[in-house]
RNA sequence: GGGCGCUUAGCUCAGCUUGGUUAGAGCACCUGCCUUACAAGCAGGGGGUCGGGGGUUCGAGUCCCUCAGCGCCCACCA
């Protein structure tokens, strides 16, 4: 402690040194020998991959943050504790980015082919993959970077073959041809999660399907026996009605269906259709997926581009009519005066055309979940597809299960139903995406008809021996290799200590947006590839937005950069704010346009800390400092205030970590270290640690304002790293005590010292309370700042006035006062009673208005004997005294004792001032 | 159509699991202070019928029912 600090914390002077300093330190590093030999209990977090070519967003701010708070908690308790980071390839969005850049070149992909195109990825992928990590460091990450990972790394492509061959040896992954979520921009299948339906305002259109001939006897006693679905058209020919969101599927139509047991239309099931437009002859079925009760009962069936009829004609017989090309244009099925058409542009020429014939029988207004594609935002088509799919059920059970046992917690526990709900209802997963960017799928086709599915890339065919072999062209959805993440980072399917130590690991954190896409999965390859869990806690946190509760993002414009947060006030304020909101449950709310003020919080704390460490260092010096158990006998109030304070506080600390309760945690030793701390044991202390002051007392406190900010940087220091690692650096050190050797790593205080003392909080209370009272009659009665007063104390408890004078010197300077006498003044003054019955008399002759103080003591009498006859209230009800348990009554029965002390010492005194 | 969550100070939110001091925090606001750690600060203060209604209870912000508003997730009603 030789050179000066500065007098306001500047964040870019210290933060890149110290993380440099615990990098090359090796402190974020842990080798499975650390487990292996020296037997410390593993913590494990694996980093949900960032897209490669993202960058740091406030999102990635906040989980980033929530991670490292728990590792490096847990590395301070001794635990090898790893952080494991690492990057997603992001097949869709990676390759949507590079399109973007080839466009703006005026190319497109198949311009430069497959090999060229994919070479090109990698090569952008090298040069900015991995900014994120890179940025995350800025913030304070402490991740074992000698381990990080990429999901298109070689060894993981290994992972994911073995995966997939191993499925498919177990019939879990086959191949088929069904209705598929199809992005007509991306041009490639999308699974479930990958479509997001959106609530859109559309119409639902009805329209008339002529009869054949030959139904028309059946049609007309259909219609009589009141079937409104049935009509008869100007020209004479018999229709029935069917209703239409996406009118120009209906080009695709190869049928019409009923509930089979509809009374209506018994007679008319079997009987052509003749469809509109096209012309065709399409048969009338019966299918138990039809509701009776909705619309006419009757459905139009298009079983090449919606799953319901694609099943429908699964059941039924009904012919498959694709009608639309790949990006959802209309193309060879469709009448030939539609081809080419734009799907959305189809519809409006298909319904002009029905109208002119008379066949639109109605419009409605209706509002309907319309699908997305999740990256590019396009429309989603189902489209009848052949793809590779995984069954799911049997995959789920075990992580169903682990959830209903409990070998798996979320927090927030709500979602524990979420993902069952899930897990119970899920569907097979489609994993092809016609894409050039990700993991090729490892299946080959031979001319002689055979499939090769397999680890290795085959030379030749197993059957036929050809060795003219085609590898299917597509590439597998992302998720598919993220969901291995948990082993894949640690070799699998290579054996490997790496393994054996750190899987399973012990938390996962992230948004809850990607529940199923990617926690859910990993918990199900976890069971299927590892036997057990891959994870055991899921701590789900909220989402970023801005003060009109919109997410933020890009394209919305309303985001926060972290990186200029840090530049611009540090990363422990950027830290110590999103800790602080992040409440569980709840999203976090930050003002784009106002950055300054959103992190004013965090940049005031990390301030604050930083004066207080500079104001300690300052008024320690360089002197020895003795081991706190030798001055015990020379402590004051205060010291052993403050000792118990910080054992309450390290203990809802641990409490709170342990619960996740990050936002407790930050706001308890915000209070604890701005509220304690600064407010009260520095101002306390501040005479007594000058030079002339007493040795005894001097040292006595010396060394305990070492040991409290000793302990209050470790408890700090996994919200705000690098201002207490600082300071903690150049704390002097009690005589023979062993110093760690970083903050990074000094035991987490375990608050069992033995200096929780309630008879010392209750009189450090009493304390505080009077010289609140005295600021607050001065300030009351404009005493100027400057001047100080004299007071008079009496009655209170026993020991009361006693403890005071003990206190006499730091209260002087706290309230201003500079006499103190234990009697009665003569005149009149500024009167108050205590919390503890001691009362406080501020003789003010001159400056007290005597009418003013009666005023101000009816009200407070008033205000006493109100509260006063609530709780007698309660104490008369017998029931109460009954029911409540025996210390509630106790409180109650002190309380009004108190109270009713305070209103009558009150009343007396305003008694004396009106006689 | 199901499922879940939210509604507490001007703003953003704690507190509800396990009912029991006079309901808290940060920001904002008002007043006085450049008191040699910190004006990004110090000291003092104002501000809430805990969304409406009903119920259980000696006692409800907390538990139950109901209504209203907002939000999220899932789902094949054409």
């Amino acid at each position: 402690m030789s050179e000066e600090l500065a007098p306001r914390l500047d964040p870019r002077a210290i933060e890149p040194a110290l993380y440099k300093a615990w990098e090359e330190g090796g402190y974020f590093h842990v080798p499975a020998s650390a487990v292996s030999e020296d037997g410390r209990e593993p913590y494990v977090i694996v980093i949900p991959p960032p897209n490669v070519t993202d960058r740091l967003h406030v999102g990635h701010g906040l989980n980033n943050t929530v991670q490292d708070v728990l590792i490096r908690w847990r590395r301070m308790q001794g635990r090898a504790s790893l952080w494991v980071p690492g990057t997603d390839h992001a097949g869709i969005a990676t390759q949507n980015v590079i399109e973007r850049q080839l466009a703006a070149e005026g190319l497109r992909k198949d311009d430069l082919g497959r090999e060229k195109f994919v070479e090109r990825v990698w090569e952008f992928v090298g040069e900015t993959g991995g900014t994120i990590l890179e940025q995350l460091k800025a913030i304070g990450a402490s991740c074992d970077w000698s381990r990080t990972r990429f999901t298109l790394d070689d060894d993981l492509q290994v992972a994911v073959r073995e995966v997939f061959v191993s499925l498919y040896e177990k019939d879990l992954v086959y191949r088929g041809e069904y209705i598929i979520n199809w992005c007509p921009r991306c041009l490639t299948a999308l699974s479930n999660e990958e479509a997001e339906g959106e609530e859109t305002q559309g119409s639902l259109w009805h329209l008339r399907y002529p009869l054949s001939e030959a139904a028309a006897d059946a049609a007309r006693s259909a219609a009589e026996a009141g079937a409104e679905a049935i009509g008869q058209l100007e020209d004479g020919r018999w229709y029935l009605t069917v209703s239409t969101t996406r009118p120009e599927t209906m080009l695709g139509d190869t049928g019409v269906a009923v509930y089979p047991s509809d009374e209506r239309y018994q007679a008319l099931i079997g009987a052509d259709v003749v469809l509109p437009l096209s012309g065709r002859s399409i048969p009338i079925v019966a299918d138990r997926h039809v509701d009776p009760e909705f619309g006419s009962g009757m459905v139009k069936v298009t079983p090449a581009h919606d799953r319901n009829d694609f099943e429908i004609a699964g059941r039924t017989g009904l012919e498959l009519l694709d009608v639309m090309t790949p990006d959802a244009k209309m193309g060879e099925g469709a009448p030939e005066a539609f081809r080419g058409l734009d799907r959305f542009d189809a519809r409006k020429a298909v319904l002009a055309a029905l109208a002119e014939e008379g066949l639109v029988a109605g419009q409605e207004d209706h509002t309907l979940s319309v699908p997305h594609c999740y990256r590019c935002h396009t429309v989603v088509e189902p489209r009848l597809s052949e793809q590779w799919f995984v069954s799911m059920k049997p995959l789920a059970e075990p992580a169903l299960e682990a959830s209903r046992d409990g070998t798996i917690t979320f927090t927030p526990s709500h979602w524990k139903r979420v993902y069952e709900h899930w897990m119970e209802n899920i569907q097979d997963w489609c994993i092809s995406r016609q894409l050039w960017w990700g993991h090729r799928i490892p299946v080959w086709y031979c001319a002689c008809g055979e499939q090769i599915v397999a680890r290795v890339d085959p030379t030749e065919c197993p059957k036929c021996g050809s060795s003219d072999l085609e590898q299917d062209p597509d590439v597998l959805d992302t998720w598919f290799s993220s969901q291995l993440w948990p082993f894949s980072v640690f070799g699998w399917p290579k054996e490997s200590e790496d393994l054996d130590v750190f899987y399973p690991g012990h938390v996962l954190s992230t948004a809850p947006e990607i529940l199923f896409f990617w926690v859910a999965r990993m918990i199900m390859m976890g069971y299927e590839f590892q036997g057990e869990t891959p994870f055991t806690q899921v701590y789900l946190h909220g989402t970023v937005r801005d003060m009109k509760g919109r997410k933020m993002s890009k394209s919305l414009g309303n985001g926060i950069d972290p990186l200029r947060v840090v530049e611009e006030f540090g990363a422990d304020a950027m830290r110590y704010t999103l800790i602080s909101q992040a409440a569980v449950g709840t999203d976090i709310s930050l003002d784009h346009e106002d950055v300054e003020s959103a992190f004013a919080n965090g940049r005031n704390f990390a301030n604050k800390i930083w004066n207080a460490g500079r104001f300690a260092l300052m008024s320690l010096g360089d002197a020895p400092v003795r081991p706190i158990a030798s001055v015990a006998d020379d402590m004051a109030l205060e010291d052993r205030w403050m000792l118990s304070r910080l054992e309450l506080a390290a203990s809802e600390a641990t409490r709170s970590l342990e619960r996740f309760r990050l936002h407790d945690v930050a706001e308890g030793l915000y209070h604890f270290f701005w509220g304690e701390i600064c407010d009260w044991y520095l101002e306390l202390v501040k005479t007594r640690l000058r030079p002339e002051a007493d040795e005894a007392t001097r040292e006595a406190a010396r060394s305990t304002l070492v040991t409290v900010l000793d302990q209050a940087f470790r408890l700090l220091h996994p919200i705000v790293p690098f201002v207490t690692a600082e300071l903690w650096s150049r704390l002097p050190w009690p005589e023979g005590a062993e110093r760690p050797e970083d903050l990074i790593i000094a035991p987490w205080p375990t608050a069992d010292e033995g200096w929780r003392d309630e008879d010392v909080e209750r009189r450090m209370s009493d304390f505080q309370s009077l010289i609140v009272e005295v600021r607050r009659l001065r300030k009351e009665y404009g005493v100027p700042d400057a001047q100080r007063i004299g007071v008079h104390l009496l009655g209170g408890p026993d020991g009361f006035t006693d403890g005071i004078v003990g206190q006499l010197a730091v209260f002087e300077q706290l309230a201003r006062v500079d006499r103190v006498e234990m009697s009665a003044p003569s005149g009149v003054g500024a009167h108050a009673v205590l919390p503890n019955g001691g009362e406080i008399i501020i003789p003010l002759e001159g400056v007290i208005d005597v009418e003013r103080e009666r005023t101000r003591m009816r009200t407070e009498i008033e205000r006493l004997d109100g509260l006063v006859m609530g709780v007698e209230k309660r104490l008369a009800n017998d029931k109460f005294v009954a029911n409540a348990p025996e210390e509630v009554v106790q409180k109650e029965r002190d309380k009004a004792a108190q109270m009713g002390d305070q209103a009558s010492k009150l009343r007396e005194k305003l008694a004396g001032l009106e006689a």
